[in-house]
DNA sequence: AGGATTTAGGCAGACGTCTGTCAATTAATT
DNA sequence: AATTAATTGACAGACGTCTGCCTAAATCCT
């Protein structure tokens, strides 16, 4: 009954729903995460832990908020995020010396073997997302992402301190 | 203050990683779906529950199953969000007489009083996701997230039922 | 008809995410 | 110096989301 389900394109139901920006983005973004659990299966990380052991390859060491305003994640996130990690043996946590509210966040050797096997992995999965375009497609794709994310650097609680500003 | 600290350019530490499309489409996620929570406050509803409530407007009654694949849901996340929109008095939900497994969804008027005033409020949402662009960069930012998410229509668990094939 | 497969839905578990609140600590202001 | 602000982080609660696993029912196939 349902289902003779009709010759309607679809639209017909969701009146224009799917051509909105925020639908579209859902959906995108369903996908990136289900290409990526798909290519890091194998080492069973997600993209979120990721970030979170790239920033701290990159920076030797940090303190939460730092990592959350470098990724734009939230603090709870975050906070939830890097205890997963550290449970899993990939981050130590030190008491900060210089302000004892904070805890410096340094990666193991575990932790930094994870980076590095995964980033190849990543890699693949940013290529598979882009597949579908043209080289300039994609250019325009990440060039407009880009433009609007910087668009909305402050609508979060915790501002992701993008853009050189000081300097 | 907190912004003394170092004038490099951000990308020193992500080391490109903010320009890959996944994390890139992550933040546009989380943003649109601050500014949908921002604009739809005051009717306290999310814009998974919207979603459900808009395609119920436009077909009258379907079952989980359906809902879920116009929308892109998961199974499991459209039936605990059906369950949720049903506690609040906006969904009703009869056993199919044609098809035992199956419950038909229908708004209550409540639920559809609901959409209707949303309705609006989602349009604002439209308008201050694409704010930034250009009108020629709206359009091509619809269009590739459009071309973006139909190459991927089959990654799902649940395939989104997408152009009308059957007809 | 009978057995195997598929489909609709429920439920538990895990993770990500945000809001709000609280405690401890540091910084700012008077 | 003392009060007030802001900051770091923890924790609880809510929602969204996916994976699995399970049951019931329909469908397919021999």
């Amino acid at each position: 009954m349902a289902r003779k389900k009709s010759r309607k394109p679809h639209g017909a139901i969701m009146g224009g729903m799917d051509e909105r920006p925020g639908f579209l983005i859902r959906r995108a973004h369903q996908i990136s995460q289900a290409v990526f659990i798909q290519e890091c299966e194998s080492l069973d990380i997600t993209a979120t832990q990721f970030g979170v052991l790239s920033v701290l390859m990159r920076a030797g060491e940090l303190n939460q908020i730092s990592v959350a305003r470098l990724l734009g994640y939230d603090r709870s996130t975050t906070g939830l995020v890097v205890k997963l990690l550290e449970d899993r043996g990939m981050i130590v946590r030190t008491a900060d010396p210089a302000d004892r509210r904070g805890h410096v966040l340094r990666l193991t050797p575990s932790g930094k073997t994870m980076q590095r096997r995964a980033a190849p992995l990543v890699d693949r999965v940013r290529d598979r997302l882009v597949e579908a375009f043209t080289p300039a497609e994609a250019a325009t794709f990440i060039k407009l992402l880009i433009k609007f994310t910087r668009s909305f650097e402050d609508i979060e609680r915790v501002p992701p301190l993008h853009r050189a500003s000081d300097g």
